[in-house]
DNA sequence: AAAACGGGGGC
DNA sequence: GCCCCAGTTTT
């Protein structure tokens, strides 16, 4: 069987139309920017079932930024009690909350710089609300985007950062708002972190980690 | 019972 | 870069 010979960039057109065919792109919390940014915070080092849990009980009884600051926290913790580390989280929803009040009117700033200068928000979360909020052309990389990247060959970094730097450089601006929704969702059910499913992998022709 | 897991921060 | 944090899931 003829090898096809891809370019980084065919490939990554390749995978998204794959990807796209087996998953749906999400819109998170209707775009509105501060429960994107609460959102993307719960799910943190979580599992999406238990992220979405956690966004309904958080935003089905404090409907907005000035009824979080000040919800009690104990209340917050419960709420969101299904997505785990939720005492940090509840933290760190109370404080950045307080902080876009105070700073900010209430509104989530629609720029990396401020976002990665609020308590708990690094990179994969401020990209994370420039694509999701404000749709604007950004990668957000967690551990699954940085896994499957390296693990198909489509890079070769030792950390998320290099692996945004390099994802930017070969997908098409067009494509960058896919890319790590489609990259989760396929991590989580197919190219796992531990166990993958290769024998259902609907972009094995172009990768040989298997 | 470990070890790993959709990060972030402090050093 | 390394280590710590802290609930949940997987091995």
């Amino acid at each position: 069987m003829l090898v096809l010979e891809l370019t980084e960039t065919e490939k990554v057109i390749k995978i998204v139309d794959e990807l796209n065919k087996l998953y749906k792109i999400r819109e998170f919390v209707n775009k509105d920017p501060y429960k994107v940014l609460v959102r993307t915070i719960l799910s943190q080092r979580t599992r999406d079932e238990n992220t979405d849990q956690a966004t309904k009980n958080l935003f089905g009884k404090y409907k907005n930024i000035y009824e979080i600051v000040d919800a009690p926290t104990d209340d917050v913790e419960e709420l969101i009690r299904c997505s785990g580390f939720y005492r940090v989280k509840a933290a760190r929803i109370k404080e950045v909350s307080r902080i876009l009040i105070d700073q900010y009117g209430g509104e989530v700033p629609d720029n990396l710089k401020e976002l990665v200068e609020l308590p708990g928000v690094g990179r994969k979360t401020a990209n994370c609300v420039l694509v999701y909020a404000f749709e604007l052309p950004a990668i957000p990389v967690d551990t699954h985007v940085h896994r499957i990247s390296n693990r198909i060959g489509l890079v070769n970094t030792k950390t998320p950062e290099q692996t945004e730097v390099e994802l930017a450089k070969i997908a098409p601006k067009e494509l960058w708002i896919k890319l790590n929704d489609l990259m989760v969702q396929f991590g989580q059910t197919i190219c796992k972190p531990m166990s993958p499913q290769c024998e259902m992998c609907p972009i094995s022709d172009i990768c040989d980690y298997c």
